[in-house]
DNA sequence: GATGAATGAGACTTCATTCAT
DNA sequence: TATGAATGAAGTCTCATTCAT
């Protein structure tokens, strides 16, 4: 019972925060998602900071967890890399707000940067870089790659694209500036990390 | 006189956001920065959103200008691309605080998108996908490429090494999880998107 | 419980108002009076400008529906005219406050007759047109009187002898300009609109 | 120069405080309707307050002292008295602004009724009892009058017939409330006060 | 545990007044 | 004398958090 509770208490933040970001959400308005007095979050998060920190911190977690028992069973780094970055999208496809919430309230991410809660949002950077090393170790992937540097790129271009699909949706006027498919996205980050964005012949 | 105090209260904006934020940004602060009172502010700017606002549009103006003043010599659409690469990173680079904003602040950013000044962050997209279209047109690039995805892949690449850079500055526990140079951030960037993470054989 | 929170604000507001004036009196000064946060007050009233207006709507009609239950049982108009003369002086006389408000801050209850608040003062001078129409068809009241206009003059005689008690006792240098009991006022009142201020033989 | 000037910030005051009520009229409101500086208001006036003190003083003086004069000639006191009403009810016609601001902005002028600008408005209910005290004398008006009591009551029901007039075309939609002409208005004052509202036959 | 009324610190914004030009 | 940009005190209102029930 009281972990259910706790649970709604966070993906009743979610919705809210994705809908009107951090700071225009207010701690009722949380509560009112899923019918809880204010009162009431308080005996499952000190704070509405709190209620962020958890959030990121868990559903990171859950992600990179996710993601390492689905590359597991491969062996090819390639497949692994791809099956990441599809998964990735895919998750985010499927639960909207946490996209939203992920990428855009990086600004909060980064603001906890320095507590322990951001060991789940490095934690897949890590994942990442894992996947870079052992691919430059057995040949597949470039020696001169700075895999720091890399993994931030696939991880932007990754937050790029769903940015993009986000806004499409979120804003009418705007939304030819964003008109892609999910499909056709996942399509592009494959091949452009595969072979640039270079014609094939040369 | 006028444009000074207007062009200063703007430059102290962008210093206040990106140290702590839009929304842990007082007015008041961003005034004490330039040694103005916060009525004065009021002269220039009738919100606290509208200087968050006009900061938007007036700076991705100016970096799409310039970026374009720069490409037009060029007549090669890889050194075209690799130049705006180079080169926004180069800018935030220079202007630290303005890369700190744009990076973060995004959900701002997104807020207003349905508003005109939103045009100024579009047009920016467009000068990255006229040159895709346009190296797409001479065989440089690939013909199957989703350019309104990949220029959001694109703009998400180099967001995201510019953020990690920042990050390692910022947070001092973490800073060897974003340990690379920018220097490195741009050659990884360019070298990706010429011929992808793979290794170059093959 | 609820209720009677909202009734001592108003209460309160009534006071408060009456002693500076709307403008001059601050959100905070009205929970003061009642040892209540000023956080609360916006519990049960929007904006500052809300309290004024219940306060305008409430108390006049609450006036209004009091006379006309006064005055149901009975017969003579001009028993009728006098009544609420003497009743409204009453009801002023011991609401000093109320009085104060209602003749003082007139600017205010105009800047919103257009609002539905207004109906509530329209209400009372209807009433009053009501008796001089009653009274005219008996034959008791002179037929050429403009009745519209003839209400406004009662209100306002009401009001100017009001007016002049409140400044004797809030002016004390002033205080011998206004030297008359409120009964000597009421009776005044009561002379003059039965026979006019000249001289009875004639 | 310098008196002209004076004076044209007290009628460009009068024009704005009546259009807005005081506390809702800008300093550089007042300066705007005669093309003057703000600053240059506080060369003739040390405080906003100070330039409504000085409209009252300055516009009653006048007022009153018109009065004298005009009623000078005359002998009889109910024709004085008449003149008078009439008077007021024509130059507040004549002036609607000053009209709107001396009957709505009472609470400024009883605010500073302690004040010797007060003794302005105390002048002209001087005068009023002045003409009471000599019909009562000449035995044309009623010996049992309360001459102060008496000079409120009148002093209101101008007011009053003023202040309807003023919102009928004020408020478009109450209009139907207020309905009637100022000649009606001026002769229901001087049929009442003559003989009452009660029917002629006695 | 749950509630939601109450709190009050603190944010944004306004505007009377000052003062250098 | 005239200006109007600058000031900053102070007001209204918000909302995270507390706490009595």
């Amino acid at each position: 019972m009281r972990g259910n509770k706790r649970e709604a208490i966070l993906d009743a933040a979610v919705k809210a925060f994705a809908r009107r970001g951090f700071y225009n959400t207010r701690v009722k308005d949380i509560g009112t998602e899923i019918d809880v007095a204010e009162g009431t979050l308080y005996k499952y998060f000190p704070t509405k900071n709190d209620i962020l920190f958890s959030l990121f911190k868990e559903k990171w977690s859950e992600l990179t967890s996710d993601l390492r028992r689905k590359i597991e069973p491969l062996d090819d780094v390639n497949e692994k890399m791809m099956l990441i970055l599809a998964t990735i999208v895919d998750v985010f496809k499927t639960n909207r707000d946490l996209a939203e919430l992920f990428l855009i309230e990086i600004k909060q991410s980064s603001a906890f940067l320095n507590s322990p809660v951001a060991q789940s949002m490095v934690d897949f950077l890590d994942l990442l870089e894992e996947i870079l090393k052992e691919g430059i170790a057995k040949g597949v992937y470039r020696k001169d790659l700075d895999t720091k540097a890399a993994r931030m790129m696939i991880f932007g271009a990754a937050q790029g694209v769903l940015l993009g699909w986000i806004l499409k949706e979120t804003i009418p006027n705007r939304g030819k500036a964003f008109d892609y498919t999910i499909e056709n996205a996942i399509k592009t980050i494959r091949d452009v990390f595969k072979s640039g964005i270079t014609s094939e012949k040369k």
